[in-house]
DNA sequence: TCCTTGACGAGAT
DNA sequence: CATCTCGCCAAGG
């Protein structure tokens, strides 16, 4: 299996989130058939470009929480794209996986 | 080639 | 809730 082929499955995946909902890294990465890898997802998601068609603000952690990378302003432009799509944030900034959590 | 760094996660303390 | 440990592994130094 190639590395291209790993991005690939884990871009496909990712796109196969409906909108209003979100997934966590561990559930793509299952979902990519690369069961334990949240992190090759994280990495992934980090190198798209600007303007990728990929949905990756609807990738959380499994704490339902946003992940923190270097800028605070992406984080933000995150939760702002996630609020758009109806999923509500709690006072803590957490979001209810029971609620907007992406199962088939 | 070795070592460090992570958009991670589950479990233990 | 805050740390820590460990498993995971691609990239870059």
């Amino acid at each position: 299996m190639t590395d291209y082929a790993k991005t690939e499955r884990i871009c496909a995946a990712v796109a196969a989130i409906p909108a209003g909902k979100v997934a966590t890294y561990g559930q793509v990465a299952e979902r990519a058939d690369l069961p334990g890898r949240a992190r090759l997802v994280g990495r992934v998601l980090r190198e798209l470009p600007e303007h990728s068609p990929v949905p990756w603000f609807r990738v959380i952690g499994a704490g339902g929480r946003i992940s923190e990378r270097g800028s605070p302003e992406s984080e933000e432009e995150q939760r702002l794209l996630l609020e758009d799509e109806g999923v509500e944030f709690s006072a803590t900034g957490r979001i209810d996986l029971a609620r907007f959590g992406w199962r088939d």
